[in-house]
DNA sequence: TTGCATACATTTGCATACAATATAGGAATC
DNA sequence: GATTCCTATATTGTATGCAAATGTATGCAA
């Protein structure tokens, strides 16, 4: 594959504007990689030939390389070369049944604890969502916004494990492939369930929260299923 | 300080009795220095010395200590170093909040479908531990084997992001301190709560598998915290 | 033709050397 | 005497080279 790597880099800066360090960039690159489907589960990684293709030398990518590997995004095949990770239909299940206990558990620890700021942060990121949507913005900006969502959410249960947790899931989410916010009709539903869980929040109400929570993965692992059986990836932009 | 790492070395094999590779061994005694309190929390690692101290170059150090960065045991400092992370009270409390929830999901999950097989594996585990509190065994052995039986269940979930998760948590554990088996009264309670999880499991009872697990990690954490509470480490052996 | 052994090529693992950056200490000037 | 700038040093970041391990192909023998 001549795939042009360094594509992925330009987006790639740090929270000052300044360009990263090689090791974290990459690290960066390589799950931009992933998610854009430049780089597919299974496929293996070898050194010397990513090194070349993303400008760097060994050395720092191999520290990225072994970053990722500790994340659970890549691990060591039985040929003993280090390949993206691949996810079977029972990993998938698994995955969403975890990620459905903590994103609701997030919620509920929200609705009960979060600071009237974290609230109206919380709120104001659901509201700028239900705009874009209305303007019918493309998938990967609502998955970003969405990912903005329930990491609000997730910081306001003032549980930095909890934290820690849910962004290592979500990334890993990168390796299902594309985000359910391709289907249509399913990008209605998510307004509608994020909704319901923002509603509990804002009104203090860990029950709803948690249920809400719970229900809006049970809607989100149904709508993946739906796009594993479509099948074809070429169905799903 | 001048600690002979090499010590924690002898004990670092792989499953055939052979060495590890450098990288990982290196992983390894790092993650047992920690335990062992010979090196401890915001202390900063400095790669020249530590390289020289383990007898190995930098390279096979920075991959274990990026690894070890990636699971939350080492964090970047302020000032640019990477030192082992300290737990505040509020960690404490989260860390163990969100084991106790991911516990019980696993106990519930562990009652409801594990083999046969599994569940004998986790009473025969039970069993071991109860003989040997009886013995009057040393600490370290016991929370070996507690480690163990909660393993078990973690793998009778058939959640393998889930038995992730948990065994990320418990090397994060590590950052507390000594064990909870230093407190004489503590380890029959454990016993007790122990039996209560084996027996639900073994019964295919999710419920009470899940309360009994939630019990166990709420009364985990008051013990925590009363080792902190009594101030001084040198008492907790 | 199949099984095995050996030689070769590829790839990873580790160490050393070099570069860049941050930091602390001291000197000079205001 | 204080402050600022410069220099020396300590520390981390990156590149390259070499060694070891592992996979692969080819040839020979059964």
């Amino acid at each position: 594959m001549s795939t042009n790597w360094a594509a992925h880099d330009l987006t790639v800066q740090n929270n000052h504007g300044g360009n990263l360090a090689a090791t974290s960039r990459i690290r960066h690159v390589l799950i931009a990689a992933i998610t854009a489907g430049d780089i597919v589960p299974g496929e293996r990684l070898k050194e010397v030939d990513l090194g070349q293709q993303l400008g760097v030398s060994r050395t720092p990518l191999r520290e990225a390389m072994s970053a990722l590997k500790a994340e659970g995004i890549l691990s060591i095949s039985n040929d003993g070369g280090l390949r993206v990770r691949t996810l079977g239909y029972q990993d998938i299940h698994a995955l969403y049944q975890l990620r459905a206990k903590l994103e609701s558990m997030a919620a509920e620890l929200a609705a009960a604890q979060a600071s009237p700021a974290e609230r109206e942060f919380i709120a104001e990121i659901r509201a700028k969502e239900s705009i874009l949507v209305n303007d019918g913005t493309n998938p990967a900006t609502l998955a970003k916004l969405n990912g903005q969502f329930h990491q609000s959410i997730a910081l306001a249960s003032h549980n930095s494990f909890l934290v820690e947790t849910l962004q290592r899931l979500s990334i890993l989410m990168v390796l299902l492939g594309p985000t359910a916010y391709s289907l249509a009709e399913r990008v209605r539903e998510i307004g509608a369930e994020h909704d319901a869980i923002n509603n509990s929040i804002q009104t203090h109400d860990p029950i709803a929260a948690k249920q809400a929570a719970s229900t809006h993965l049970q809607n989100a692992v149904k709508a993946r299923l739906q796009l594993i059986a479509s099948g074809h990836k070429d169905n799903m932009d």
